[in-house]
DNA sequence: CCATTAAAGGAACGATCGTACTATTATAGG
DNA sequence: CCTATAATAGTACGATCGTTCCTTTAATGG
């Protein structure tokens, strides 16, 4: 799809090439394990050839970072904004976050990587990583406003508390995943999303509700539930769908 | 309070001496990092005096995980035995781990470090990991159990939904504070427990509903909410604590 | 107090780190 | 095709890595 889109000078082919080995490294062993011998062994590459594309470690893991943030944005930025705006946007945003690093090819995320690896440093690495990570937060709360403005979060929703919970989800679902290798972790994602949409949803009105059909093809739909219970109470919840069905372990 | 219990023999005390530096470091700069060189700089020993002590920089990495762990109990799981089980004991466990790794003397939080660090790695250090962040995390599912057995949360409630759901507060709020250096970062977690334990409410029966008081010194207190709104409906949630109150920033 | 054991230091090892300099090869435009 | 420039390789540097071996100093129990 993507291949050579437009002619690549022999440099620019290899910095991919050099960038695509950084990036599996970094996402398994972290930024500052990035070692130049290692990765001129991986490339087929000297270690002064590869050397000279960067000019210091430093710039080579800013690199690396960069590559990091187009990729999440080519596998799960992009694609969502092929959805629908509202929470099936903000679904899709957990179900292509979740996934965007096996579909890249890689095995860890390296962005998981950077934030705890600089998180407390000082220096431009860092500085990147945060400057990322924050552009990637005011998305997010892009998202979450377009859904309160289409009548599907409520009016007084806090956006930055929402993605604050919504980031909690994505990082638990994460160690699930990769250090305990609960092959269940995207499912308690699911529910947990499911149950905290469902805390921010709109006081119900007269007769009928705004929608909340959330991710019916890429989750496995709640079956039966979103249909909107009870009447008048200020704020009600059905969280039928997320009280202690059947996990297979 | 617990110095020197019983008498240290040399060579325990400078081992002591010597984790107290590796825990430090491994904080930061993660355990991988943890470097012989610079922990005997740092604790004024030769690097072969050190290295007796470990064997290995594996055992060395190990033994500063163990000693991690035994702080966290010390600083977490200990005190919040002294509170009442239920969701009091919830709440202050959220509040000690906030607050844990400062009042323990360190900058940063060495098992978070370890957990992104070595949850894609393979070998003893991984595996100790695994089995201590197992071990903590069946230590809350108890607490959660506690909480439904007094009725202040669902019965059917599931335990390792909502322990899931907890540690992506914990570590959302660790990105907050660390990454982002959000001084708000405490009470977006504070409103997401509540947010949270409020979904996990048991249903309303009839007149006296169970008591709800959650954490009234430590996290700054609702603020005349928690009196049960509503009638009847089968899960009615009273959240205007956790809509937009004004944040300075 | 002295003998035994434990603890710490010194020096060196091969390996690898990031980086600098120079030399060689490949590319690309006129 | 030739030439200017870009890309890669070669080599070497001081530093530091984890680890080993051996010596020296300190603690400890009878």
């Amino acid at each position: 799809m993507n291949q050579t889109r437009v002619k690549l000078s022999k440099g620019e082919e290899t910095r991919a090439v050099i960038l695509k080995a950084a990036l599996e490294q970094a996402s398994l062993s972290g930024f500052e394990w990035l070692t130049i011998g290692s990765l001129a062994g991986a490339t087929g590459l000297s270690k002064s050839g590869l050397f000279a594309h960067f000019g210091s470690k430093e710039e080579l893991q800013i690199a690396t970072l960069d590559e990091a943030m187009r990729r999440f944005s080519e596998f799960v930025v992009v694609p969502i904004m092929a959805v629908p705006r509202g929470l099936k946007r903000l679904s899709a945003l957990l179900e292509h976050t979740m996934t965007w690093t096996e579909r890249c090819g890689l095995s860890a995320c390296p962005l998981m990587m950077a934030i705890h690896e600089f998180d407390d440093k000082v220096g431009p690495v860092r500085d990147a990583v945060v400057e990322h990570m924050h552009r990637q937060n005011e998305g997010l709360m892009r998202s979450i406003e377009a859904a309160k403005a289409s009548g599907e979060l409520a009016a007084d929703t806090d956006g930055e508390q929402l993605s604050f919970e919504l980031f909690g989800i994505i990082s638990s679902c994460y160690r699930s995943h990769h250090l305990f290798r609960d092959k269940n972790a995207k499912l308690f994602a699911r529910r947990a999303f499911q149950r905290l949409v469902a805390s921010y949803a709109p006081p119900t009105i007269v007769a009928e509700p705004a929608r909340l059909k959330v991710s019916e093809k890429d989750a496995p739909p709640p079956k039966g539930s979103r249909k909107n219970n009870s009447h008048g109470s200020k704020r009600s919840i059905d969280l039928s769908a997320t009280r202690k069905p059947p996990v297979s372990r």
